[in-house]
RNA sequence: GGGCGUAUAGCUCAGCGGUAGAGCACCUCCCUUACAAGGAGGGGGUCGCAGGUUCGAUCCCUGCUGCGCCCACCA
């Protein structure tokens, strides 16, 4: 964990002097033709090599430390641009703050765990877990897969080939993630279905369940029939969803009652028929019954303030379960369970008890085993048939819940499952982590409204139980009574010492392994928890919860929680769930909200759009320094369309430092003295760059990477466009000794400041020029300050943009001439306000040089004049 | 329906009380020994609409409209 590094980089702070040293007698080497090709295979190496990245426990406390919550991508996914640039906005703001002084504690996770995965395995090799199948262990999985005819394995080789396919995953992520330079310790990686994260997902689960913040609970629960697992509020989705309104007839004592419904298959389902306490048209029926179609079922007619008058007919039909409001009638009018679809989506095969015997049966017959598409078909023929159906069905869309990853609706039945309280039904703890949301700084900081949004309108506990195989077992067993049956009431725990557990694999403590599944025996719990119970622990995870006290205390609670809108209800909120929980605080001090690289249409990339954009093959094209600055131009929380053309952008930013680099060290301008510097604008340059300096650590300091990239680079393409071609001449040796050496020292400190400002944005081409010159890592040198700009600090900024000014005139008059900029200009006469030729004269021979001024340069005040122009004879006739 | 954001040059976006900015694209010119995936210069906008506050509004307030996202919505 703490292996000394085989070469020491600098370490973070204390050496200030190492930058500013003159590198005397050392060997400046500079390629002849500098290239962006190959830098990041070159440098990632070194890096690795080196421990550039390293977090040193070493430091003596957590202030020094900056700790990031690095989310786990889900190794099973794609990634796409949208995650490099999110990342990458991640990667810049780390890479300050090392340089800043702290020491940076950067993990890296991978998110191996659950449905995701196992529906990746399913499809890469054509197999599907069959629990009850024996593990083989010479299984080889089929070498065509065919999606169609998927084979059938045991859980044990289901497993082993999720492993297996996490592990190959995980290397081409990580590839990618070093490829585009980010600057993660690769040493404190974790993976959601590791050792230690099912550790601290038992973990964390059993002290919830000891302090009654998990429970069991038999209850209707969400239920997709595609993957045939319960889901969670925070993984629905509202989806339109096309059907028909179909209306049907009641058989009442004073005639029909017509109900409207888009799923007469729940006809059987029925258990009264409700409409609000106040609507007229049902008065006389509140308190009656009424016979259901088909079936003959005799059924209340309840009034109900959550029936509304003006959908459908006005009267609903309840069913147990159609959809969320028939939950709330189910519990508040306390109504019987009838429950007619299965957890496979199919009408159930037995004739249930309340509709056996009699024309209900005959009836239920043409139905039982169906999917609730043809039952619904079904029932519609049959009610056609019996003159209950009233017109047509006449099409409808309407929303339904989908889970995220199904394509189903989902269906309500009613389950056991596992809960963890998060103020769904208690006010007092949904204020409590309301007010855990405001201890936290948004950034940007309106993203606090979706989750107060979400935490608000919670409306049930977080379901953590899943009813699938690849994920951290629930780790309880239940005793089973004389009967076999399982006493859920008193579930058997493992001492933490022995965690993880695989309660389907390991005996509870107290028994053994033949005593499984037997009368008097025990059972363990076939379930395994949402993958968000795992990874909302991810503070915990990467900072050795109850495994390595040391570094905890370093760096929990974190500094910062990355991330992008979309998994703030899932996600982040279930972090702060737990931490509030188990650790009575906020897991992070700060949580910075991405927003999404979308397509030229600006919609959401998904890979089922085809709008997808493969990161590798942009960082192949342009450079990983180039993408990064593209996406350091995203900023935080703003959504932005993707436009390869801007990558050329970054790409020739890239390429410029390479130049100017080149050109400066090729003047000799190596030795970043700034007592050297005595040339009014050398010192004006260097004044203009302290500013630049103050304004990117002010912005990095508020999260505004993208800010302080535009400062740096403003100042950048500034100084090569004018102050390199001002001084040229006079660095080449043209003015003396003296004149050059100042205008060298300048650029030399000019140089190593800004490459140390850029150095967060493009980590690969600073270090590539720093080698050429300088020791050690960029990346551990200091955040530049006012101690590397020596007294020019103070000087008049303002001078460099006059000069600027009159060197654009004088340049103008040659583009407006279209002569070369070469010409030599005989006789100029340069008119414009006094406060800016004052200061330009000051540089007259400077701008001489640059101008290529040979006769004489006048300064004509006009205070009435808004912008400096120049008059010029030039020595080449006009074209 | 509720919430949040957003509306500035053809495109992507800064600015946010005092006569409109950048990059890309476009036009013209320049192979100047750091750089042609370059350099120099230039054209282009009643800052969504309507009110209000102010000496003055792109900027503040109110309303409206468009767009995007989040949430709710299965009778």
């Amino acid at each position: 964990m703490s292996d000394p590094q085989e070469t020491p980089s600098p370490p973070a702070s204390g050496r200030a002097d190492d930058a500013a040293a003159a590198p005397a007698g050392r060997a400046v080497r500079v390629p002849d033709k500098p290239a962006l090709e190959g830098l990041e295979a070159k440098w990632s190496r070194v890096w690795e090599e080196q421990g550039t990245y390293r977090f040193d426990r070493g430091v003596a406390d957590r202030s020094r430390v900056y700790a990031i919550d690095t989310p786990p991508p889900t190794v099973s996914g794609s990634l796409h641009v949208g995650h490099v640039f999110s990342y990458t906005h991640t990667d810049t703001v780390a890479r300050y703050r090392r340089m800043a002084g702290q020491e940076v504690f950067y993990p890296m996770g991978w998110d191996d765990n659950g449905l995701p995965t196992e529906r990746r395995v399913q499809n890469y090799y054509g197999v599907r877990c069959d629990p009850s199948l024996p593990y083989d262990p010479d299984f080889t999985p089929p070498a065509k897969p065919d999606p169609k005819k998927q084979v059938p394995i045991s859980r044990g080789n289901f497993i082993e080939l999720c492993e297996e396919r996490a592990a190959q995953d995980e290397k081409a992520f990580e590839d990618l993630w070093r490829g585009i330079g980010l600057s993660v310790d690769w040493s404190m990686t974790y993976t959601t279905i590791g050792d230690a994260s099912r550790a601290a997902s038992q973990r964390a689960f059993l002290r919830n369940l000891a302090r009654d913040e998990a429970y069991l609970s038999h209850a209707p629960t969400l239920w997709d029939v595609t993957f045939q697992t319960a889901v969670a509020q925070a993984e629905l989705e509202a989806r339109e969803y096309a059907g028909h309104f179909h209306r049907v007839a009641f058989h009442g004592d004073h005639g029909p009652v017509h109900v409207e419904t888009t799923r007469p298959e729940l006809i059987g389902a029925c258990v009264a028929l409700i409409a609000h306490p106040d609507d007229e048209r049902y008065q006389p029926l509140f308190g009656g019954t009424v016979r259901s179609p088909l079936f003959g079922v005799e059924l209340p007619v309840l009034a109900h303030h959550a029936a509304e008058p003006d959908k459908g007919a006005g009267i609903a039909m309840c069913c147990t379960f159609g959809d969320l409001t028939d939950v709330q009638w189910w519990r508040e009018l306390q109504l019987p369970t009838r429950t007619v679809i299965g957890r496979d989506g199919r009408i159930l095969r037995d004739t249930p008890e309340w509709l056996a015997g009699g024309p209900a049966s005959a009836a239920y017959a043409q139905l039982a085993g169906k999917t609730v598409f043809s039952a619904r078909e079904q029932s519609v023929q049959m009610l056609r048939e019996s003159g209950d159906l009233d017109g047509e069905p006449t099409p409808t869309q309407r929303m339904a819940n989908f889970f995220e990853k199904g394509d189903k609706p989902l269906e309500i039945v009613s389950t056991r499952q596992w809960y963890i309280r998060n103020g769904g039904r208690d006010a007092g703890l949904r204020q409590r982590l309301l007010e855990r949301g405001g201890e936290i700084t948004w950034v940007p900081d309106y993203m606090r409204h979706r989750y107060d949004n979400w935490v608000g309108g919670l409306n049930g506990d977080w379901l953590i139980s899943r009813q699938r195989f690849f994920g951290v077992p629930i780790p309880v067993w239940y005793s089973l009574d004389g009967d076999g049956e399982p006493v859920y009431d008193s579930p058997i725990v493992p001492a933490e010492g022995l965690l993880p557990v695989d309660p389907q694999a390991d005996p509870p403590p107290g028994y053994d392994e033949d005593q499984r599944d037997k009368p008097g025996g025990f059972t363990g719990d076939p379930d395994v928890m949402d993958t968000w119970a795992t990874s909302s622990l991810s503070p915990q995870i990467a900072c050795g919860w109850e495994t390595d006290p040391e570094l905890f205390a370093l760096t929990f609670p974190m500094d910062v929680r990355p991330q992008a809108h979309d998994i703030i209800r899932p996600w982040l909120f279930s972090t702060v769930v737990r931490a509030h929980f188990e650790h009575d605080t906020v897991p992070w001090s700060h949580a910075t909200i991405s927003g999404f690289v979308v397509d030229p249409d600006r919609k959401k990339m998904a890979k089922s759009k085809g709008n997808v954009v493969v990161p590798d093959e942009i960082v192949d094209k342009y450079g990983a320094d180039a993408v990064r600055w593209r996406a350091a131009m995203g900023r935080p929380g703003v959504d932005s369309p993707f436009d390869e053309k801007q990558m050329k952008v970054g790409r020739r930013l890239a390429m410029k430092v390479l130049n100017a680099s080149k050109f400066v060290l090729g003047l000799g301008a190596v030795d970043p003295s700034p007592s050297a510097v005595t040339e009014p604008v050398d010192c004006a340059m260097l004044g203009g760059l302290a500013v630049a300096v103050q304004q990117a650590t002010e912005a990095f300091e508020a999260y505004d990477y993208t800010g302080a990239l535009e400062v740096a680079e403003r100042f950048f393409w500034e100084f090569c466009d004018d102050y390199l071609e001002l001084v040229k001449e006079r660095a080449y040796g043209g003015r003396g000794e003296l004149a050059a050496g100042s205008a060298n020292a300048a650029l030399a400190i000019a140089l190593d400041v800004q490459l140390r400002l850029l150095a967060p944005f493009l980590p690969f081409v600073t270090e590539e020029v720093w080698s050429w010159w300088r020791d050690g890592s960029i990346h551990r040198q200091p955040w530049p300050g006012a101690d590397d700009l020596g007294s020019a600090a103070a000087a008049d900024a303002g001078m460099l943009g006059a000069v600027s000014a009159v060197l654009g005139a004088l340049r103008g008059t040659k583009s407006a001439a279209k002569v070369s900029m070469r010409t030599e200009v005989t006789r100029a006469e340069v008119r414009g306000p006094d406060a800016v030729l004052t200061r330009a004269r000051r540089a007259s021979d400077d701008l001489r040089a640059a101008g290529r001024v040979v006769g004489e340069l006048t300064f004509v005040t006009d205070d009435g004049a808004e912008e400096v122009t120049a008059d010029v004879e030039l020595a080449v006739p006009q074209a």
